[in-house]
DNA sequence: ACTTTATATGAGCATATACGCATATACTTG
DNA sequence: CAAGTATATGCGTATATGCTCATATAAAGT
């Protein structure tokens, strides 16, 4: 496959959808949380200090988007990542800011 | 700085409205146009198919993140990408939805 | 100074979505 | 089958943001 090609208007709309499920603080913090292997939503509730109710929808939003796979076991529902670009993805954000929060940095230095 | 130490709430939003600049169709198709260099807003309006006003917006928001640079000459302003992690941004997550869309293919010819 | 051209912005409307509360569903155990 | 536990979901509300129309600003030419 090509990498030049313009990309159809549906193909954009993938790629919004796919920045936009990782646009939220709080699945960002499921994220984080998930860094280090699978986690039940109990313990998902309790590693973001958020309601049951909230972390359990945020979490079917990240599982509708292929970033999360889930696992039943009894009761309880497992979380895990099954996207990889996951982590590549954060970090370059991570690393573009940092920039910008240096480049801050020094203007406030200069004035 | 280390890789592993969990981020504040702070970073955890500048990451969140990272992403979101990029969670929009239209600011995309104004990322698009400028892969291949500087451009005006008046060649942006035809590129992207919108109308002045909204794609004025979009490049104040994009501008705003630090994604565009802006400069005036005369009359024009002209924007280009000056975040270099943008490309590799949308190439991730082109992959990645390449593969979930091959996935949804086979899926399709089985059944 | 007036007009024209390029770009930015204020106001209002429509839509999306995050959150909380309550309740429903699914599974286990007695 | 009743009760308890873990997770999901319907609903209402508040907030954010994208879009359009109209108008404002800025620079250039006459």
């Amino acid at each position: 496959m090509g990498k030049k090609s313009p990309l159809s208007e549906a193909a954009l709309e993938l790629v919004a959808r796919r920045f936009a499920v990782l646009a939220e603080p709080m699945r960002l913090r499921l994220l984080q949380a998930l860094f280090d292997g699978e986690k039940n939503v109990g313990e998902l509730v309790e590693a973001v200090d958020g309601t049951q109710a909230n972390v359990s929808r945020h979490l079917q939003t990240l599982t509708a988007a292929h970033v999360l796979g889930r696992r039943k076991e009894g009761l309880q529902v497992f979380y895990r990542i099954i996207d990889p670009t996951i982590f590549k993805l954060c970090e370059l954000v991570c690393g573009s800011l940092e920039k910008g929060l240096s480049r801050q940095a020094e203007a406030l230095a200069v004035e």
